[in-house]
DNA sequence: TGACATCCATGACATCTGTCATGGCGCGAT
DNA sequence: ATCGCGCCATGACAGATGTCATGGATGTCA
């Protein structure tokens, strides 16, 4: 029997693909979490084999549970499942140690299977998605660069970034017209979009 | 029996509430669907009492095939269910005839719950999400500014949205104003960000 | 230690953006 | 038929934005 935990923000949609697994003969749902930061103790306490995250959830994200929970408890395996298949996203996934990287657009049978096949020590990727990720290369971002920018995404002036972040208005436009160009972006709002739609924010 | 036809884009969750729907005993899935513009076919074809929407899909969005819905198959029971509890989407929603409006957010047994419901004629809609719906009131924005706002909503120049529809670019810098203006705003990114927010794009 | 990258800052410049006044056109309501 | 409103356009202006050259302060790596 194999013993999961479900970590998903959306409770229709949790419930739904606990529903979903409980229909395999061979897996349990032991636990069920909305918010990133409760992943762990839940682990712990259910002594799930596989962990299930999602990756945009409140409290603290799927990826940054993700590595908590490799460093705390190695011999879980790690299972990425998302809406967004964004390139570093994945990326990021993988560098963290994650067993497995699904997104919700693929057919509900590659969960339980996903889910097996981590267990026997596999690593299951998309392999579009992967193709993307490399083509689409690393972050060229530097983090000063990357927090100008999430500051920036709101639609917030150079005036308030800089206050937020205590910089001078100067030094915030460099620091976009950075980003502007490693994104090869017309603008700022183009940047950030694009940032956002490659998983980089 | 309640036959109920699931539209959904992403399969992983739609298989998923599928299951979920599947372990009620007076509810069958007889359709399933995932893109908006196979809506009205398969309700056709499977001769489904409910159609189950989400409103972010592939070929026509769910609000347009609920409206497309309502007009060619009446005594259909339409029950919108989204990600996003935006208020525009629920005040187009009921404009639009749908009979329930669901977020992702909430509990699994109220998608069932619904789907009873609503055949008995009763509409259901979340109270908080319908008092904000009232207090944010509704779109303050004429069609061709809605034009304009999405599409500089990727980062456009002035100039490129301009040629786009094409208007002077006078012009479209007085639209864009008037779109700042009404929302609030405190420019382009800001309006697209706060009409994106609203469910007014 | 030197080479290098990042971060921060300044000042200057061209361009883009947002605002405003103004006016014409078409349409529906009073 | 006049009014209001949405739509389109122009021109002018101030202010915001993006770019560039330059330089100092750090920290890292060979």
């Amino acid at each position: 029997m194999i013993n999961v935990l479900l970590a998903e923000d959306q409770a229709m949609v949790r419930e739904a693909l606990a529903a979903l697994l409980g229909l395999e003969e061979d897996i349990r749902v032991v636990a069920q979490v909305a918010r990133g930061d409760e992943v762990l103790e839940a682990i712990r306490t259910s002594g799930a084999d596989v962990a299930l995250l999602d990756i945009e959830m409140p409290g603290q994200d799927g990826l940054a549970a993700a590595a908590e929970l490799r460093r705390a408890v190695p011999g879980c395996r790690i299972v990425m499942l998302t809406t967004f298949g964004r390139p570093g996203y994945l990326r990021r996934a993988m560098e963290l140690g994650a067993d497995a990287f699904l997104v919700k657009d693929a057919p509900a049978a590659q969960l339980a299977d996903a889910v097996r096949r981590v267990l026997r020590g596999e690593r299951v990727i998309d392999p579009t998605l992967a193709a993307t990720a490399l083509s689409v290369g690393a972050d060229p971002l530097t983090e000063r660069e990357r927090d100008v920018l999430r500051a920036a995404a709101d639609g917030s002036t150079v005036s308030e970034i800089a206050s937020r972040l205590h910089l001078s208005e100067g030094t915030v436009r460099n620091h976009l017209s950075s980003c502007i160009g490693k994104t090869h972006a017309r603008n700022r709002a183009d940047a950030v979009r694009i940032a956002h739609e490659n998983g980089w924010l």
